[in-house]
DNA sequence: TTGTGATTAGAATGTTTATTCCATTTTTGC
DNA sequence: GCAAAAATGGAATAAACATTCTAATCACAA
């Protein structure tokens, strides 16, 4: 190193000269340039080996990498990945007022809220970074252009299927909440057409009556728009168009914060769309 | 490890953990459990070593504190501290940079996306600051101690109410959700006694079932719990204990996000009480 | 095609790191 | 105040780790 160091020593500055230099590099290291701008997170905790996994190269390639970068190693790299999370704590002093005061009150319940309410706050940000206008939309369009919005969501998915079901009928929006009462689910769908639409929402597990209606609407050419939680969802499947909604956890309890916004954004939207 | 694991596997049960048996401890694990709950950016990011040297501590006390704390090792403890790092909504900034990137592409439907996004994130953190640990812990022992837990909430609130039921039913707790099917919703609570509970959710205009129904189980003596909206609210007025939620709201909708999130947090507070 | 330099895969290496173990100290119960 | 149990300190150890090295592969110019 006798030239004057330009290595970057913070995330900003390291992000850049990834987008910048990315594209130029061989094969490998360009593809580990991807990575390390799609999962940040990853490369502040992985190691060596377990990042090279993810990212589908060799355990060395990552060191080329960083040294590529012009740092030493890949631990010099890390740590700057490192710091970014270091940095993200927003203000840290009331974080502790925080926990000083539950010490206090000590209450179980009281932390469990708190779970959620993270879970919750994560999941609609979450979701918030990777809606695509494009696909709402369509969506949009999709539904407002439908006679009759059939809705399908039982199970967990059912307080958003029977949210939705509830605006339409204050927006005076025709449509049909399917709600698996009687077992006879199936039926509600007979009489859809590909004029109408279905609004499908489910999760893992997926609900098996949700993924024979899908099904059914699909084969019957009434245009499906879900929402749902990976790209090997049933439901993904057979959508015109879908959405990818991951919900943080907690407890092991799925937060429905995300999902619901979603929910009332489309509602809305496509009263809004019809009004006009 | 033949007993049930009662090991948190996520930050805030580990925290609440950590203060409930903090003080208990003998006094360098006890050290530790400050250090931990002071600096948890250290304990995510440090070795072994350099959190010992930190925390004024043997290295090996750090291990036997994870192992107190019932995980195998430290690494299960700081995979925990990881995690906390990982799932952090992101900051203001961050956020702001988000937005602008989709200002860009910004769609009717996705400003719409934006403002219940909001509106469901100033729920959520105002009623966290609102919220008392009595209360809820008041409402949790309430319902824990009910032999049948009667859940009303109808129209708007009914996603609320199908959501607890749902959760009630995989947790094994004995329920019965008031959907008013066939308008027969009165007849529900007939046989309620004073040794079950009714766990009531209603907002402005509050359904007239509802209310109802809260009424007659006052008179017959079942304690309510409520989750409704002010003061004046008829179902602060029957109820033993209620919470008042103010959600926001967007576009004359109103938000459902933190009446959500103290849903779930009774139901799986009650299961944890039950369960211990 | 053939040769050359760049790039990569994967095993080998030496270092860092968590964990274990045991002697020593401190606390607890009588 | 004494014996027994619990807790601690610190060295020893084994596992995990980043890094290096070399043979093989690839891209590309002639």
């Amino acid at each position: 190193m006798t030239t004057a160091d330009t290595t970057p020593r913070d995330f900003a500055a390291l992000k850049a000269l990834i987008i910048e230099r990315g594209k130029t590099l061989p094969k490998r290291l360009s593809q580990i340039a991807a990575f390390a701008l799609d999962h940040p997170d990853d490369i502040a905790f992985g190691t060596v080996a377990s990042i090279a996994e993810q990212a589908q190269v060799q355990p060395s390639s990552l060191i080329r990498f960083s040294q590529a970068m012009g740092y030493q190693g890949f631990s010099e790299l890390q740590e700057i990945f490192r710091a970014r999370l270091r940095d993200r704590v927003p203000n840290y002093e009331e974080r502790i007022a925080q926990l000083r005061e539950h010490a206090k009150s000590a209450s179980k319940a009281h932390i469990l809220f708190e779970g959620f309410s993270e879970a919750a706050q994560k999941s609609i940000a979450d979701l918030g970074s990777k809606l695509e206008a494009g696909t709402l939309d369509k969506a949009v369009a999709r539904l407002a252009a439908a006679q009759t919005i059939y809705i399908v969501g039982l199970r967990r998915s059912f307080p958003i299927s029977s949210y939705v079901a509830y605006a339409f009928g204050k927006l005076g929006i025709r449509h049909v909440l399917i709600d698996g009462l009687g077992g006879l689910a199936s039926n509600d769908l007979t009489f859809a057409t590909p004029k109408d639409a279905v609004l499908a929402v489910s999760f893992t597990p997926y609900a098996s009556e949700t993924v024979t209606l899908v099904t059914q609407a699909a084969r019957m050419h009434v245009p499906v728009i879900a929402i749902t939680d990976s790209a090997f969802s049933p439901l993904a499947r057979d959508a015109e168009i879908w959405f990818e909604v991951a919900e943080a956890n907690f407890e092991g309890f799925r937060s429905l914060a995300a999902t619901l916004a979603l929910a009332m954004t489309l509602t809305v939207a496509v009263a809004e769309k019809r009004g006009s």
